[in-house]
DNA sequence: GTAATCGCGTGATTTAGATCAATACAATTT
DNA sequence: AAATTGTATTGATCTAAATCACGCGATTAC
């Protein structure tokens, strides 16, 4: 159950037989239904998740009901809304299965604690979030310089998985166009081939 | 020179005298002239920057030339190519004066000495990463979701001092919009009220 | 087993913002 | 003092993508 948990961790820092026993300790198992949300909107944030199985969205609603997806997280990906995750206030995201998940989850208190006992994790997680930070900083970029069909087409190279697992008017949601739009991308490239 | 770092760094871990000291001979002073280039696409991003005096962006330059800023830099902010600079691969970012600035560099091995002599660093670095995680996240979610008039306006609510030290046609480009679109949407809101 | 919801495609119309173009007037540079 | 460059405005036109609208299988629910 802790074997892809171990193995992600491992490929970043390394970590003794007793220090990932005490860090196997800190987790809580979860597993969600399809549709079964991790975190509600207003609801603080209480824990970071590791998926070992599945798949999320992180997402919000707009005034005008449509939905915006911050994330997506596959197995051995971690998912958590971080604004309220660190200053406990009211979370404004959600956090929804797309498929049925086995998740491990871990408190703030608890990760303090893996920090003060074992601080090569300060390393593991500054190095995690500077990896988000990058990547989201050229999906900001790619957001205000390319086309629809552009932001597509770079999606699916840089994810070939995602396709087959998640929804297309999710995949529309992701890229902050709408669900008909990505349709006639798709067709469109269909047929130039 | 160094009493705005130290001001900086304090606010959120707390080091001893010594190791300030010792901190302060990992830095290199330099000034730059307005329109002057700390870092140019294609170079490798050998410094991570705090900003003592002056104002700083970074942006690329996509296919069709026009600009796209991903950051300002005030007094008291960090700025670096966080991609380049981890991975010392070609940076993709500009970064370039916007008015006469004095920073303090440090190099990715100068920040490993002091992660190493100082551990309470490291925890330094990874909060200031996962505050601009979350402010950029907050970016691209806002991107997704906002008209230009409302990006622009929450632009201002949340940086009043920008549009006093800014050119509009760079906050423009900050929000993804044109010069032109920006102009008409001030003029708009002054004859609103 | 049939009703309801979900996911996807496609056509017609609208619209926010881009693009193209011209002007004005600082602020630098020479 | 003249020339150049940077910055902002305002008008006319265009266009990529949104919106509105409908049909139609495939799942899921009761």
């Amino acid at each position: 159950m802790h074997e892809l948990l171990y193995k992600k961790i491992t490929e970043i820092i390394s970590i003794s037989e007793e220090e990932f026993n005490f860090c196997k300790t800190l987790f809580v198992p979860k597993k969600l239904r399809k549709r079964q949300f991790l975190l509600q909107e207003g609801d603080v944030c209480k824990y970071t998740t590791f998926v070992t199985k599945g798949l999320l969205k992180s997402y919000t609603i707009d005034n005008k009901g449509t939905e915006h997806i911050l994330q997506f997280a596959f197995e051995g990906w971690w998912i958590a809304d971080l604004y309220s995750f660190l200053t406990e206030q009211a979370s404004l995201f959600n956090i929804e299965a797309i498929e049925n998940c086995e998740l491990l989850l871990i408190t703030k208190f608890s990760r303090e604690q893996l920090l003060n006992k074992v601080p090569s994790f300060e390393r593991y997680f500054r190095i995690l979030v500077e990896n988000n930070l990058i990547a989201t900083q050229k999906r900001l970029m790619g957001n205000l310089s390319e086309t629809a069909e552009e932001k597509y087409t770079n999606l699916i190279n840089n994810f070939p998985g995602c396709i087959q697992r998640i929804p297309q008017h999710m995949i529309a949601s992701y890229l902050g166009i709408t669900r008909e739009t990505l349709s006639r991308i798709r067709s469109q490239i269909a047929t130039r081939k």
